[in-house]
DNA sequence: TTTAATTAATCAAACGTTTGTTTAATTCAA
DNA sequence: TTGAATTAAACAAACGTTTGATTAATTAAA
């Protein structure tokens, strides 16, 4: 009946398959997962994902585009709020990048894993382009926290990569993740809401004690 | 002549090989890199590869176990020395850290590769007993220092998570790091050593940062 | 309204390559 | 001369991709 509902049909499917495909890589890696495997998991025609994506490459560039936009919007909003002061906006954006990424475990992975992949320069500058525009916020907010002298004079970049690096490196693998925190085995850090909150309560307490100056 | 010289030259191609491997795995993927390509690299014969380790994947172990012991030694050197402080050791394990890590930037790179794999689960469990093992004595040093109430009662899993963390987000992507930075094309972090004192320098100043008590 | 034409979606099957691995023959060193 | 090292060739299996047929839904023409 409504012309809409084709194109509704049509996306539902893509992102059906877009979906099970970030699992699946998440798991195995994208050159350890096969157009096969994906089409059994997904419930497709293996030629489907071809026919819907091109490629299996293109497939990769349409999980980066349809996934990657996860970080905007909040992160502009705390920037150019001027009731906050700049370590207030440091603690919002902790919560935001801990929520989101805890949010989107598999996806994060497989960025990750091509990032560290040294060859496959297409893909890899598409992530790289996305990882600095995401970052660029809390860069400025670190170089005016310095500026008006409220923060130590710090390595901007670096304290970026301690502030990044942590989440990345709790996210790195969910049983180091386990054997680290002392769980039992069937803890889910990135669902359990006890683990999120000292996630963030430590990178606040990390970044106010590295950031705030002395008062003296 | 020598009866160990023959040990001498197999053991050599076998350590041709396996570099030539980590150097390919670190750029492609360990599943992106084929037998062929590798052999061709290491200029040798494809048959070659498994003649000596057996199969892909035992050469996977096989580097995994040539390489990973380059963190001990002085690690347990440090945790033993009876005439440091705690930040004094938390100072010594991190130049030892930064050290061993930006020496083996490609080995580093792989591991997180297989790492990042959710399945895969022997070589996973492999890597993550290993890592485990090296962070211990960090962890140790850290719960002392608590103890003794010369640190805050910080979180001690992720203190350390933040320390290698940040290392880890360093070694992520040279290309992310030199834009992080904002160097010319052809600087390399890895082996440029004002970079390495810089991130020395900033992860001491993070850590004494936190872990310090208030003098009150 | 009925019928024909067009379209998108789906499928099983097959395509040519590349994959990891093995074989059997050959070279080499002791 | 013996055993290890090395080779080119071959292997089946798996790979990403393409094909041509079939279905179902939509549009156009009668």
């Amino acid at each position: 009946m409504l012309p809409a509902n084709h194109q509704q049909v049509f996306s539902d499917k893509k992102e059906h398959i877009i979906n099970a495909a970030v699992e699946l890589f998440a798991e195995k890696g994208f050159e350890g997962s096969s157009i096969r495997d994906l089409a059994a998991r997904a419930d497709v025609n293996v030629a489907m994902v071809n026919y819907y994506f091109g490629s299996k490459d293109k497939l990769f560039t349409a999980i980066v585009e349809h996934r990657a936009s996860f970080m905007r919007g909040k992160l502009d909003e705390i920037e150019a709020d001027k009731t906050m002061s700049e370590i207030e906006k440091i603690d919002a954006i902790i919560e935001n990048y801990v929520t989101k990424i805890l949010s989107q475990p598999a996806f994060h992975r497989v960025m990750h894993q091509e990032l560290l992949k040294t060859e496959r320069e297409a893909m890899h500058e598409n992530i790289i382009r996305i990882f600095v525009r995401n970052t660029k916020t809390l860069r400025t907010i670190i170089e005016q926290g310095i500026k008006k002298k409220v923060f130590k004079k710090v390595d901007p970049e670096l304290t970026m990569a301690s502030l990044i690096g942590t989440i990345n490196q709790v996210m790195l693998s969910k049983a180091l993740c386990i054997m680290l925190v002392d769980k039992e085995k069937n803890f889910d850090p990135y669902t359990d809401l006890a683990f999120r909150t000292r996630l963030v309560k430590h990178l606040k307490q990390l970044m106010h004690g590295y950031l705030l100056a002395d008062k003296n």
